[in-house]
DNA sequence: CGCTTTATTGAGAGATATCAATACTTGTGG
DNA sequence: CCACAAGTATTGATATCTCTCAATAAAGCG
């Protein structure tokens, strides 16, 4: 783990690409610069390093700035899942500002960085910048959301289903921040990928080798092409969101449990 | 759906007893008015009726006064799921801060009194009261938190062990709040129980069935006994709180996925 | 009291897990 | 540069848990 505190050009949240995605999304230039200011530390991790564990005291969130990082549980027993991978510009450790201290392990899947924001001095920030605060409180909305989102999966999907879905989203993240969003390299191991969606490794592989033969991707080792993404979209049940497509209508709500 | 409007003084949140879990918690006294003159407004749900459907635009979040709702998440096929239950002191309604509208259905499991918290007004008084906006702060995380722990139960245990998770969790909650944590009533129907841990209804009378022959607990319909916690906490497979008991070993932590 | 909803229990089917063998990658050292 | 080892992924055969289908029972409600 390599600490740095740097006020380089590149690396302020003023010039970062990064912005869009992050907290200063919304404000304006003049605030932007406050928070340059507050976010001059940043971390670089090795492939399979620890950001933090959990149990260790929450003293600042973080902001991917370039690489992939995993977050997981574990139970006593020492069963474990991932719960969650994350891209440039989402921010992790949020769960530690219930208790104080984290509830999850971030370990990165590749060389990555992160950007340190002291989660005091934030909120001091936030205080004082209501675009700001706000921001950040859509920010962890939108993990909540993501979270649920995730557990419909676990609760209603088949596996085949489960992965379609994580393919699509780990697509749609990919897009939105401007990397091909039909061909790309997955960071994570199929073991990783069979903890994150609740089923094993055998089936994972299963299911994608099933995909390639149906034509809906190509795949080679972790390299993945997405060759039919309406199908994809067909398959995880959800519409593809590149052609209209209502959600959950209100005659589908009828049916109440 | 009844709104009413009030000013009496048992509704005030400074006399609420469920302060402790709400967004009171760590003010003084003279900020606590502040919140009484935020927070005035309460709806009356009967049982079955929506608070806020999926879709509808966020102007508030919720805290339930007294009953038991249900959130739920549908898919554009009709399959839904069972998110989350709320029991009193819960803030409801956290999900649709990010993208500004509801992303999932929130309804009464029975009558249920929920305090309106207007969002704008409400982000407006934390940006004065730092000790409230860091309250909020917490909260989110820890409904983060608990989602993330439920994600946990669906993905790595079989329904035995989510059932029990279930049962205790909510014997938790309850004693938190001053409730008989080992005797209570079920406020869901086992199609929500089994909705929410990802099984179906058979699944979950069968394993109560099964924890009833065990002398795990006693049931009757929707009331039912812990008989024997410890039993329960082993089979969920985490540490009964009452007896020390530490969480992940660094041990167990070693044999990483 | 009968009707509707909800819950229990049984039997059989099916999806995924588990166990096992093989293949492929990657990294290391001769 | 090749051989070997360790880690990772694929594929097959069988086991198991949970689902599905079905029948019955109990409870809530008008």
């Amino acid at each position: 783990m390599n600490y740095s505190t740097s006020d380089s050009p590149t690396s302020k949240c003023s010039v970062c690409v990064l912005g869009q995605f992050c907290l200063p999304v919304g404000l304006n230039a003049a605030d932007v610069t406050r928070i340059d200011a507050l976010v001059k530390e940043r971390v670089h991790l090795q492939k399979g390093e620890n950001l933090y564990r959990h149990g260790d005291p929450l003293s600042a969130v973080y902001s991917v700035r370039f690489g992939t990082l995993k977050t997981e549980y574990c139970l006593p027993d020492g069963r474990q899942q991932v719960i969650g991978f994350h891209l440039p510009g989402e921010i992790l450790g949020l769960d530690g500002i219930g208790e104080g201290h984290y509830q999850s392990d971030a370990l990165a899947l590749e060389e990555s960085e992160v950007c340190i924001i002291r989660f005091e001095a934030f909120e001091s920030l936030a205080q004082e910048i209501p675009v700001l605060q706000h921001q950040f409180h859509r920010i962890m909305s939108r993990e909540l959301t993501q979270d649920q989102r995730h557990l419909l999966s676990l609760g209603t999907m088949r596996a085949e289903e489960r992965l379609a879905t994580f393919l699509l989203n780990l697509s749609q993240r990919l897009a939105a921040r401007g990397y091909l969003n039909n061909e790309f390299d997955l960071r994570m191991s199929r073991v990783e990928i069979g903890s994150y969606l609740g089923i094993q490794i055998e089936t994972v592989s299963r299911m994608l080798s099933r995909f390639s033969e149906s034509g809906l991707i190509q795949i080679k080792q972790r390299h993945i092409k997405l060759i039919d993404m309406n199908g994809l979209y067909e398959l995880a049940g959800i519409p593809n969101p590149d052609r209209s497509a209502s959600a959950c209508s209100p005659d589908a709500r009828i049916k109440k449990i």
